[in-house]
DNA sequence: GATGAATGAGTCTTCATTCAT
DNA sequence: AATGAATGAAGACTCATTCAT
């Protein structure tokens, strides 16, 4: 195995992953045929079945690439030094969100919810989802942590149960926007945002 | 065309019904088949067929009765008078869906997810759950409004759109339940309520 | 057994049939259900079963039907007294045939066509055939000699020969009208009556 | 891509086409199911509709081959040259059309039949078979133009109305030796060839 | 006799996956 | 390693026929 071979393999897992992810998003998962996939990578039928043993293995990693990238993108927020206030806080995630749904010419977070679905019947990607979430709940337990800290915001009940509260306006906002439209959601969104700002007196 | 027979039909339309939200919930919507519901519901394929006229017909009323009860009993609350104060109110709707999911042996929140999956490539069920959660943002509005008027909730931005915030949270409360299980969605449910208490000053 | 009970009995029978015909031509006799027939008579589906044993039945008395129709309208033709002259017999066969199709809003042409397809895989339907062609056949025959006595058509073979060249030509024309329409099948007859013509010296 | 790949393809078509020829010939277009094919084919079910979309298309394409083939037949007699007088014309077309029939296991008037039944409900079969038989009437009438023009047939009307009778005589010779067998067809065929003898003087 | 709801075998078609070349 | 033709199990749906009421 040369060298070549091997940027090679890295370069068509890609082209297909990407290919994969374009059809999930666009026809839903179980519309998506594996010849809408071949035909969208432009390889063969053999040469997908090389880099992906089955079409469940495919919406495993499409959805997990979906959530890597995600977490990607959130957790510079997440870990902001200085952390940002949490009315502050909750606008830029669902801003980065939303940025980052658009890229690509793949709306995420319509593969998320499929994915979310999905795991339902598919115990490997229900793992895998549950791990990406319970990660992100560690931090915004962290978040939280430092939010109390410092008094910006005072809750009776421990920071990991903010972390939900958190976690649950996210997902909120994912499928109000897969639902209702971005705009519904993003309407949500500064209300959610405001909501924090008032309970941590930011607001009169 | 004898009343008994209206009686029936009736009868077994919730028969199958029945056996299709049974088998939907539990293995989902296109690894359910019509085989399994047939057996489910005890009747024969042409019977099914002469209640609903295809599998996609049946999704969509399987989750259009879904949304129906959970409305049903949603209601009571959305329009309770005299109305619960916000954290009071966010904790009777997410106890509600709660109580509610469990009932029939087919856990309703699961099926809801469903329906917004597949709501991406069905128009017909799009609309349908458009219009219900519509109607929800109608009457989380007029709640808000209520608050606003007796001072319970003061924000700057219209009531309707912290009406689409309360249903991020009780759809991130859905979402969380059935990617995390029952006790995480408790967990958010309780810290979202608190923080609606904070921000309404209920709460030190 | 009252007598009025025997009357409705071939009333409904009529009724059925018709229906059964109407459909089979509009649509074919497979694209035609037995529903269709059921709606389209009235009745009800055990009532159209008590005087039909199967579908195979009504076609085959629909079809029967046709031809014993049809053959009630040429006897008179093929038994005229005096008979006419071969062109002038053609163009009253041709011309009868033409008529009597486009009575009651069904065209015989087309469910004539339609049985001799079906007899291909049903024997019973193709034995009723044969035996109303075979009628017609020698209702010719005799025609032929006639002619032949009177000097009207001299032929080496016999007048049978000649017999089964009119019936040729006849159903050529029914083909001729229902695959390239009726107007088609009118060119195709006036030459037909024009060749007999030429052939018994009654054009120059 | 590789030329060998072109060649299978074609055989494999050629292959299928024949199996389904035989089946629909031998059971009718509707009593034939897809499985007779695929078994009669010796390849899966897959690989079938690799090559033809549906039932409907293999119908056309089975009738579409016949009819080609056999106006593949009957060209050189159309087009003869020397042109045949119209009774020894008449003669080698219902011989063609006998002779070609048979080969290859299937009877070709069989499946012309059932296309003529099959064009009243496939708007594409119907114009297939309307395109063959205009391309007939187009050669028969010149065929006729030569007869008048050399004197052979002197008609009243025009020759296209001529070769509408022709086109008759062959389309009721097809459905007579379907209907009452190929030895009636021949007595059949022997007297229409006759008549034209006499009508052309032929014959005393 | 009449009804029409129910039956269930049978049909066409799809599509994830394999494997000879 | 790559190809893409071939596989065949499985799916949704139909419809001639029956039979309890």
């Amino acid at each position: 195995m040369p060298k070549i071979t091997e940027e090679r393999r890295t370069l068509r897992h890609r082209q297909i992953l990407h290919a994969a992810r374009k059809c999930f998003q666009r026809d839903g998962l179980h519309a998506t045929t594996m010849d809408d996939i071949i035909q969208a990578s432009g390889l063969s039928a053999g040469a997908v079945y090389g880099y992906f043993k089955s079409k469940d293995s495919l919406i495993l990693a499409a959805v997990d690439e979906c959530m890597s990238d995600l977490v990607g993108v959130l957790r510079p927020i997440f870990l902001g030094n200085p952390l940002a206030a949490p009315h502050e806080f909750v606008h830029q995630v669902l801003s980065a969100i939303e940025e980052f749904s658009i890229q690509d010419g793949v709306d995420l977070k319509r593969l998320a919810l499929l994915g979310w679905s999905e795991a339902q019947r598919n115990d490997q990607l229900s793992e895998s989802l549950q791990r990406y979430y319970e990660d992100i709940v560690i931090d915004l337990t962290r978040a939280t942590e430092i939010w109390n800290e410092t008094g910006m915001l005072q809750t009776r009940r421990g920071p990991r149960e903010m972390a939900h509260a958190l976690l649950a306006m996210f997902l909120g906002y994912v499928a109000q926007a897969t639902i209702l439209g971005d705009d519904a959601a993003q309407v949500a969104g500064r209300s959610l945002s405001e909501l924090l700002a008032i309970a941590t007196h930011q607001l009169a």
